[in-house]
RNA sequence: GGCGACGUGGCCGACUGGCUUAGGCACGGGCCUGCAAAGCCCUUUAACCGAGUUCGAUUCUCGGCGUCGCCUCCA
């Protein structure tokens, strides 16, 4: 059973599943207004984690993952680049699910468009209007906050201690709101503006509703698990449960929110403060296993830092690993019970990935000690250890590839020119097959080669 | 101003009131190799500062210093 740190009740916890051997899972996805950084890439790496351990030991995991494809941000791009939104949102989302795929994070079960949803959101408000849990303003619905009697639960403060400070910013509708804490769920369309037909005039949903809306729909009441960044936590995570509890319904039952990336000074990355590394731009440099990696290497509460130096760490590491698999990819027996044991104790406690990836190493380790000594027994349940946990992480091995013939006629060669002792061939063959991009393993037992 | 997180060896990063375990990367030495590469072995003896609790604290408590986050853009 996983336990998991769990952000209402600030405790690790066990994730119960509302169905046993199923779990639903919300996870907040992007606003389609540009491309992904590489906090998006974190978050989505966490959860795919998440879901690859799960799917490991046998639970069904339903991933709802949306995408706000209709927000301020959109609108105003589109505004500045003279473009309808609508192809902006569908561009980016292209390029978002391009990077996924490049991450190796598996798509969601289920992607809901919010612009999908505005009916279900329409209703969502009406009834938040019926119980007077909702008022109407100038510029839009609004939802009273003051009705939930429990709001500030996942950002554990008073909301008269959180309004104390940090007043230093614009709030939308600030002028009209019964109380400052109050947030929109329904935005009057200005002309021009992207608008959807409601009962109090046209408009767009906010950003609160959409995901209550999503998520209930799509998973039901009592869904087993919410997750986001740790940004989401409050406003956001905190204003859709207030809408759930407004209408009497049960929510999720445990919220999960993963740290942030942060710069080289240990600063958030964030577009506001302009320090962002774009994910496109990231996976061009390097080997994006090399990013769940580092990620696998830091736990997923923890901030990250994310730099030259800590992801060439994790390319070597991975390097170590690849050569591994190669040498070992003919073996195959039943995985180490011991290790995969160790393994699964280290995920169950609050996903401790750092130190699962301690106990994957360890395995590499001894399952080379046992080639070296020619135990293949040994070497070959460790190594079929060490895939399973791959498997279980989605971290995929680079196996050796199919070498071409020319490629393995040099191969052949540079043995005869040893057995020959003509070094001075050897060399230039090994040169030449290092020139065409192979890694180039010469032993006892003859040459073997990778591609680089 | 409120709430919270963190400060571990050259870098990243876990566990833990004592029994010298992290783990990865880098550096150095060795084995292997014709030489390399890959792999293996060894190595360097760390916990921001101060006080307290304790037989004993990196680990608990308090104080200080520092870094970071949330407080309606945000993964």
């Amino acid at each position: 059973m996983l336990n998991l740190y769990d952000t209402a009740t600030s405790q690790i916890r066990p994730l119960k599943q509302r169905v046993p051997g199923q779990l639903s899972i919300y996870l907040c996805g992007p606003t389609v207004y540009g491309p992904p950084h590489i906090g998006h890439g974190r978050a989505t790496l966490v959860y795919d984690i998440l879901r690859r351990y799960l799917e490991w030991t046998g639970v069904a995991v339903r991933l709802v993952s949306n995408i706000t494809d209709i927000d301020d941000k959109i609108i105003d791009r589109a505004t500045r680049e003279n473009r309808p939104w609508l192809d902006i949102a569908q561009k980016c989302e292209h390029v978002w699910f391009e990077s996924m795929a490049r991450l190796g994070v598996k798509r969601p079960t289920d992607v809901p468009r919010a612009t999908e949803y505005v009916d279900q959101i329409v209703d969502l408000i009406a009834d938040l209007v019926a119980k007077d849990a909702a008022y109407r303003t100038d510029d839009g619905i609004y939802m009273s906050t003051s009705v939930v009697a429990d709001y500030g639960l996942l950002a554990h403060q008073k909301i008269d201690d959180m309004l104390a400070g940090g007043g230093d910013r614009n709030v939308f509708g600030a002028d009209q709101k019964k109380h400052p804490a109050d947030f929109v769920l329904w935005k009057f369309s200005k002309p021009g503006e992207p608008a959807w037909p409601s009962p109090w005039g046209e408009g767009r949903p906010g950003w609160h509703s959409e995901c209550v809306v999503m998520s209930l729909e799509l998973l039901g009441e009592g869904f087993d698990l919410h997750c986001g960044g740790a940004d989401l936590r409050f406003p956001h995570h905190e204003n859709e449960r207030a809408q759930a509890v407004a209408l009497g319904k049960d929510f999720a039952h445990h919220w999960m929110h993963n740290g942030f990336v942060v710069d080289t000074e240990g600063e958030k990355m964030s577009k506001s403060l302009g320090n962002v590394t774009n994910l496109p731009d990231l996976l061009d440099r390097y080997d994006a296993r090399a990013y769940r990696m580092l990620l696998l290497q830091t736990h997923y509460r923890s901030p990250v830092k994310v730099g030259l130096d800590n992801i060439d760490a994790s390319v070597n590491a991975l390097a170590g690993i690849d050569s591994f698999a190669a040498r070992t990819s003919s073996l195959t027996a039943t995985p180490d019970v011991a290790t995969l044991d160790a393994f699964r104790a280290a995920m169950n406690d609050d996903l401790n990935t750092p130190v699962a990836m301690g106990v994957l190493f360890d395995a590499v380790r001894r399952a080379n000690i046992a080639v070296d000594a020619g135990d293949t027994q040994s070497a070959a349940s460790m190594s079929s250890a060490v895939r399973e946990m791959c498997i279980a992480v989605g971290l995929q091995l680079d196996v050796a590839k199919e070498v071409d013939a020319d490629a393995q006629a040099l191969a052949t060669a540079l043995d005869a020119a040893r057995a020959a002792k003509d070094f001075a061939t050897a060399d230039k063959l090994r040169a030449e097959l290092q020139a065409l991009g192979y890694l180039v393993e010469t032993t006892k037992a003859g040459t073997t080669l990778r591609r680089a």
